[in-house]
DNA sequence: TTCCCGATTTACT
DNA sequence: GTAAATCGGGAAA
């Protein structure tokens, strides 16, 4: 397998994107600990015309100056404090799209991942929404911005899901984004185990 | 500089 | 089912 290329990453339309990572293979290689897994989980956020999105009416700051570039590269910030977010920069620069990993099935470096989670045995909840999954992959603020074909971050291609295998429902936490919280950005695979929340 | 709040998770009752 | 943890960004002053 090999990685995306960054034209992956640069159509246009981010919900196509987001549909399309879904089953791609995301690994991280953090001093040396390789870990890794298949995409189960994204959702999209569409730039200036999305009040859920970060970049919403054209907001260009030095977090989400990030979203304004070229996509291909990766978005990381700090949400409650707590927990590091993984987003894929999408579109062209100076279009802030970004889909929002939001959930792996693990297939590398287990063990690694178990130890960072402080977990004993393997659950689904190890790898299973935003924050779980940067913190079993050693993702944080220190991979903002980094491209998807660098060493420590990357995105290899694997067979694309039917449609019919994919679920597509409205995003999760952005209630104060009035309607736009109704619109169906959020996509999962139907019945795969590691995905935060099945039913909404 | 101050104040408010979040693209969440986890540990409780 | 409900609440606490926790800190940096963004807007206002």
């Amino acid at each position: 397998m090999s990685k995306l290329p960054l034209s992956f990453y640069q159509k246009e339309d981010v919900v196509v994107v987001a549909k399309q990572l879904l089953g791609k293979l995301l690994f991280t290689n953090i001093n040396g600990k390789l870990t890794g897994g298949i995409i189960t989980e994204t959702e999209a956020y569409d730039g200036v015309v999305d009040k859920a999105c970060h970049a919403y009416g054209g907001r260009n700051t030095n977090r989400t100056a990030t979203m304004f570039l070229n996509g291909g590269i990766t978005y990381v910030y700090l949400c409650y404090g707590i927990h590091h977010l993984l987003n894929a920069v999408s579109g062209k620069e100076g279009n802030p799209q970004a889909v929002l990993i939001r959930a792996i099935e693990p297939t590398v470096g287990v063990e690694i991942m178990l130890q960072r989670r402080k977990m004993e045995k393997l659950a689904p909840r190890i790898t299973a929404g935003p924050g779980a999954l940067s913190q079993a992959l050693g993702i944080d603020k220190n991979l903002n911005a980094k491209d998807f074909l660098s060493n420590e971050i990357w995105i290899e291609d694997a067979k694309a899901y039917e449609d019919e295998k994919i679920v597509a429902t409205t995003r999760i936490g952005v209630a104060y984004a009035q309607e736009h919280a109704l619109w169906p950005f959020r996509f999962y695979i139907k019945g795969n185990k590691y995905v935060s929340k099945p039913n909404s």
